[in-house]
DNA sequence: TTAACATATAAGCATATGATGATATAGTTA
DNA sequence: TAACTATATCATCATATGCTTATATGTTAA
């Protein structure tokens, strides 16, 4: 628990800045800071439709901040501990609180995630 | 200097990662982090119009991001350190490396601001 | 192999964004 | 007052963004 920071340079940094102020993918991201999700975790939990869930994935993808892992029939995603502004988004993602109570909605529907 | 966070709720992490997704406007806010600026200097520094500077500034005022304090024929602008976001939009910044070159720069080609 | 499910991609569309040039407003100075 | 400088705003435009629907691809299971 250093305080050393990774500085960033500004192109990379504002780069995964706007990628992060997206409302969605800025959730996304938090509840990843906790949890794999797959995509259908974020479909039944965000109002909009798959092909726009995994279009902000690829998103996330392509600057490299998330990892998938292809588990059978289900893609999860993670936060890739190894992008070099990881740091940065880490702690830029302590600052908002956790969004669990999305998560904890879906189960009180009974919307309860399929694909765990 | 203590560890605690105040805590930003989504929808407003998210307006501010925004605004702070695009070069000019992280650059300005860098640069604000250090020094009071006024939109000439914003204009000599960065590659852009007059109008286009004015209109970021006009944004990160929209917000209250930063403020603005006339001097005479000059508006400078500053941080403002009330803001509810301000200390995550300090956290964010200290990951960027400073951008005081771009002042050297001006300075070394002769185009000294005119305003101070 | 076929059906069903999970995910990705393509095409199209409405809206947002960032830039510009022209013009308006405000303060300074002659 | 008029001329000059600094800044803001308006109108416009090209491009980017996020969404949708339709379709393609990949995996599982009958």
């Amino acid at each position: 628990m250093t305080d050393i920071k990774t500085m960033i340079d500004l192109d990379k940094a504002s780069s995964v800045l706007k990628l992060m102020g997206d409302k969605t993918r800025l959730s996304m991201l938090k509840l990843l800071q906790k949890n794999e999700c797959c995509v259908c975790e974020f479909v039944a939990i965000f109002n909009v439709s798959q092909s726009s869930i995994s279009q902000h994935l690829r998103k996330l993808k392509d600057v490299g901040l998330v990892n998938e892992n292809r588990k059978g029939q289900w893609i999860f995603y993670s936060l890739n501990r190894q992008h070099e502004a990881y740091e940065f988004v880490q702690n830029l993602l302590d600052f908002i609180p956790d969004q669990d109570q999305k998560i904890k909605e879906l189960e009180q529907q009974g919307l309860r995630i399929t694909c765990e």
